[in-house]
DNA sequence: GTTTATTTGTTCGTATGTATT
DNA sequence: AAATACATACGAACAAATAAA
């Protein structure tokens, strides 16, 4: 028995340190990391460790390798705008304010077909749909309408659906995962308006559904994004085998 | 030298097994997985081989797991649509037929000074643009403006870029990623025409930059997919921590 | 062109810590 | 509190890819 663990995992570690070395310009992009050997010698661990720190930052397109050859640091992305995920988190890294507006909050009396598909709800169950606007410097950035089952809603009213929807459902169950999909569409009028964008405009339109670890689904969410204020960022890696 | 393994990996095993086994409806969505223990013992490895198939189908988001609660296959994506990378795959894995179509292909009289920078190169060095239009099924689906340098192009003719450019660029240099930057914009007359879309229809602009393994720049490409007919599709992991 | 050194990849065994039920 | 399951970590060894001698 050595010290009781009450710090940070020790492959966390070595990531954090590398990735500062990065930071300050230790590790230059283009050039080689020292062999995993060494670094397991320098930071006083195994190499197992080692590999574990530099998988997490490759998972994190920090680095990137070659059997044979070395460890890499992965070019970075001159971030222009913002990408299109996390819409507080965004307003809270850049200091901006931000607002959640709640359109409608209401029973749908006519649930389609599509959406007790995919809530893999029993037809004749009640559905709530949750329109909000989530506005960025007081300018209006997207509109979102949400579909969920009674138990997410019953015991909730129009007040707390201006937070984070995701910390109030999982006071519930746990969200594991959300598969999404994105398309490119004109706005149409009502829209237009809620988001003051001019009729015509291009628009991104997310579809998600988000489930719980046992593969439940727990929302179905289609969102509305400015195109003149959103796009998509990401990165794609070769050698993926 | 006498060749001793010529298999696959023992975890790579492992994951295909699993992967059948949710395949043949023997892992259902919602079922836990058994424990690594029991994985391991079954397949006759350590455990930690088990970890590493587990770990390996959870990057490729098949299963999703939580610490002392067990592994879980993750609900299915129903595909529709194709996504937005690989064409002739894509093409190839439906049946259909693709074409590639060389637009026009030119050293460039005056670059910018943004693409001398993305591509890292001396002002005033030659940076060549290729135009190349791809169809589906004899119907337009994308077109892309490719920038690259000298050294990629000297030795080659238009009918080789009616093939693969990635195949055509390793031979050269390895890639390593691609950043790309996704956007939503309206079609203007020239490229309404190359894609056969009505003026004022969206579409996806992506702007991508693809790297060798030391972070030098190969190529710069901006792509315009028709938004009539390309989806984005992800999925967003919580518990990424 | 073959050999050698370097570097990453795979795998085992073992031990202990942490999270969930 | 106890049992179960995942998480972290070490040491050791050999395989395979790459590059240099």
């Amino acid at each position: 028995m050595e010290t009781k663990k009450n710090t940070k995992a020790k492959f966390e570690q070595v990531a954090e340190e590398i990735e500062q070395r990065i930071q300050a310009g230790i590790y230059v992009s283009a050039q080689k990391l020292p062999s995993e050997y060494d670094l397991a010698k320098e930071f006083d661990c195994s190499r197992l460790t080692v590999r574990k720190a530099i998988d997490a930052l490759i998972q994190k397109n920090v680095l990137v390798k070659r059997p044979g050859k070395g460890s890499y640091v992965m070019s970075k992305i001159q971030s222009g705008r913002a990408g299109l995920q996390g819409f507080s988190e965004v307003a809270k890294a850049q200091g901006k304010t931000s607002k959640t507006e709640v359109i409608s909050f209401k029973k749908l009396t006519e649930p389609s077909e599509k959406i007790y598909s995919i809530l893999a709800l029993e037809t004749k169950q009640p559905i709530y749909e949750l329109v909000r606007r989530r506005l960025l410097e007081d300018e209006p950035m997207t509109v979102e309408k949400i579909y969920l089952s009674e138990m997410y809603v019953a015991d909730l009213s129009i007040k707390d659906f201006e937070g984070s929807l995701f910390d109030l459902i999982e006071r519930k169950n746990e969200i594991a995962y959300s598969h999404q999909e994105v398309e490119a569409i004109l706005v149409e009028p009502e829209l237009a308006e809620l988001l003051k964008v001019p009729i015509g405009s291009p628009l991104f339109r997310v579809h998600s559904v988000t489930y719980a670890i046992d593969a439940t689904p727990i929302l179905y969410d289609v969102s509305y994004y400015r195109a003149d204020r959103y796009t998509f960022k990401n990165t794609l890696t070769r050698y993926a085998h």
